[in-house]
DNA sequence: TCCGTATATTACCCATGGGTAATAAATAGT
DNA sequence: ACTATTTATTACCCATGGGTAATATACGGA
């Protein structure tokens, strides 16, 4: 094909043919920067080695000095961007308030991420395309998630702050509104990734909210507490989560020591 | 690998080694059913045809006397699944009503798509994987959906029974949760498609409609004109819809013509 | 200046799987 | 029964792209 593509030298350590002296970690970053661009543009099969190579103004072998192959790539973006939500969560969960004041400040967070590269590479790349192990990791981070979106809802029923509900529903009604804003945001829109993030902490918690929030008022008239029709529902764990053992530390660290170095020699 | 696949000799029209005298199109459309399935199970790029033949007792290059390629069973899958859509859109637009009505009557339908095969190859499956022809179609059908949903939520606002809001980030709130129902749902958990379905309609529609309808099913929710923020517009009865009848036949004999046949000889 | 290590390049391999040609078997019409 | 048409099979082609081996070049330290 034709390679319209610009060097882009400024965004490459590999200069085309000059001083290539940086740092490692730099250049495996430059490696996932551009991957991860390249796989959410073309996707992740049509997204050629090659092509990120070319990117990069290097050869498709010199990658194998930083990775194993494709998978680990794809793995590597999906790891930096579980981390980035990571980070979310933990600053999150420091906080002090309601469960739902918890909770917006998430949706706040993770929203803004899904507007970016490596937050959108969390729910539009498949699990399939990657090893056994990875698949496995990436599995326990995404319930942890979840349960994270849960766990708030749950706490803000508990607290008053949000109206009695199916916390599993809740969460996953949020949880794919958010998602889909790595589906169909691209910066350069009419609204910037904050922009929505901040509006979606309104929208997806204007119906569970037993405040009101927004100055548009005419709403009020929102009990507490009025109808309990629906019982919490003791003792019926749901039967997808067995194995949270190990949740943040482990993932990261298995993230961290997994993501070493490319080739053993 | 092991062929650890039962034959299921019931779904599919070629009985292993006997009289096969079915059809066409109920050939036709035995293979879509089991190329969904297989891609949704394994993906688009991990599903091969040679699968896709193996479980209806068939060899590949069977397949090619209905469809020109792997691409164009992708897009037929996602076409059936489009039409589902559009019966969907045309019932609701056929019904009665506040447009809160409207979307809530459009999103209990979609909802329960999304927990079908095809529906949900209208959310997993990516458009770069279709031909450029076959891409466009799939792009407009989808404006076409969010319009819907725009459309009934504008249209609320209108009327009184939808609180003012931005009709563009609530339409894509809305879907990105129900999309996702595409993702998470799969049958046998312990909630049915239409349970599920009836519940979203409920949750999505809470934080934007003017009136609290906790648990009261899908009863058609009189707007009752009593904010005065926004007058109901006299005059601007239920807008009494052209019979989109033809809007479900038109688009499947379109369908149908389109995917006539697979080879030209 | 020389050497060892890290890093890059060129030139390959080759498994995979979509797609096709030649051909055989089944089916329908007369 | 004979023939034309449809529909299936066997046996292949081959482009693609991930991955590797051999080798060259740059760098950093003594």
């Amino acid at each position: 094909m034709d390679d319209g593509h610009i060097p882009s030298s400024s965004l490459s350590p590999w200069l085309p043919f000059e001083s290539r002296r940086r740092a490692r970690d730099e250049k495996r970053e430059a490696v996932l920067r551009t991957a991860v661009a390249l796989f959410l543009e073309q996707g992740y099969h049509g997204a050629t080695l090659n092509e990120v190579a070319r990117r990069l103004n290097i050869t498709k072998p010199a990658l194998y000095n930083y990775f194993r192959g494709k998978d680990e790539i794809l793995y590597e973006c999906w790891s930096i961007g579980n981390e980035l939500v990571d980070d979310c969560i933990a600053e999150t969960s420091a906080s002090t308030g309601s469960g739902l004041s918890k909770l917006r400040k998430l949706i706040v967070r993770y929203a803004e991420l899904m507007t970016e590269d490596y937050g959108k590479s969390l729910v539009r790349f498949d699990l399939r395309d990657l090893s056994e192990d990875n698949r496995k990791i990436v599995q326990t981070a995404k319930r942890r998630i979840d349960r994270s979106f849960r766990d708030y809802i749950a706490q803000g029923v508990e607290d008053g702050s949000v109206k009695p509900c199916d916390a599993k529903l809740a969460a996953f009604a949020i949880a794919g509104s958010l998602n889909w804003i790595g589906h169909w945001f691209q910066p350069g829109g009419e609204m910037t990734g904050r922009a929505v993030a901040e509006e979606f902490a309104i929208r997806l918690t204007e119906g569970i909210a037993t405040t009101a929030t927004r100055k548009t008022a005419q709403n009020a008239a929102v009990p507490a507490a009025e109808k309990a029709d629906k019982p919490p529902r003791k003792g019926n764990a749901p039967r997808e989560d067995e194995s949270e053992h190990h949740t943040r530390a482990a993932a990261r660290a298995a993230g961290q020591s997994k993501r070493a170095r490319g080739r053993l020699r």
